[in-house]
DNA sequence: TATTATTGTGGGTAGATGTGGGGAGAAATC
DNA sequence: GATTTCTCCCCACATCTACCCACAATAATA
């Protein structure tokens, strides 16, 4: 069994756009991933993922399976990709941040660093509490849905 | 069958914010814990729960399962892992408990620690009579409702 | 009760980790 | 080819973590 990234911690840019990853999530990534590369990508919701290269790599698997006859399909695969990066960390564990992701999560110095299973989120701390408290909240029919599966 | 913990004892918090795990709950984790980790999460109820590892992998992994094309299952997973922490005995059996955590619980210095089927509950214990005494008493509607099962 | 083993608590310290910044070489631009 | 920008290595150092040892408190045994 895999295990799975948990907790949540602050930090912060430094003068060169460099973000440090906690080293907890550098070691839970498996021998493949040695060198510690994750690849980047714009959330659904206003954040930044992080997956370990080999997640990442297992999702874009599935992805192939998808057909390229339809328009949509395209569409989805050529969104994806496009804002996707595979980034190395550096010897002392950080990342260098491209603005264009930076931007698009409102990123400007604070990140709030979320370990979720076999991801990593990055916020903006405030769109993370505007995000938090603008939801509708988790209702009795959602885990009625999941009692199913567990 | 894993055998379940149970009772309650008050501890204390030394100076550097350690909290020593009595032995009798560090034994009754599995082999596979043989390191003793926990992961510590904020409860339903102001107290924070204490899991062995093992048991909130379990559950980890089921959630790895739900699609992250919903909104609410990135949401649930969201609220559910930032709160979580994993976390190591020391090899005098101690857990470095986070500020954060310690906060949400309003624990100071004085810890009850209550063994609870397959995890711990953690009280600050002036917050644990006020909540117990706060409690709208059980019924017989309820114990009826439990006769169902049971 | 005396003796021994186990457990809980305190605190020093080496090593791990996070953060900042210089600078060599690669890459891009003119 | 020259200049500028970018990337990533290195070193420095402050902070944090977790090991270790010491010993007190408690439980277990003779």
């Amino acid at each position: 069994m895999i295990t799975s990234f948990a907790g949540e911690s602050k930090h912060f840019l430094d003068e060169k756009s460099r973000l440090s990853i906690p080293a907890k999530y550098r070691r839970w990534l498996t021998e493949e991933d040695a060198e510690y590369t994750f690849v980047i990508t714009k959330g659904a919701d206003p954040c930044l993922i992080a997956y370990p290269a080999i997640e990442w790599d297992m999702f874009a698997e599935k992805l192939r399976n998808l057909s390229q006859f339809k328009k949509k399909n395209r569409a989805f695969i050529r969104t994806w990709s496009r804002n996707s990066i595979r980034l190395k960390c550096d010897k002392q564990g950080r990342i260098l941040m491209p603005q264009r992701l930076l931007d698009f999560a409102n990123i400007k110095k604070e990140v709030a660093i979320i370990g979720a299973l076999n991801y990593l989120e990055l916020w903006e701390p405030e769109m993370l509490k505007e995000h938090q408290e603008s939801q509708i909240p988790l209702d009795d029919d959602y885990f009625e849905d999941l009692a199913d599966i567990f």
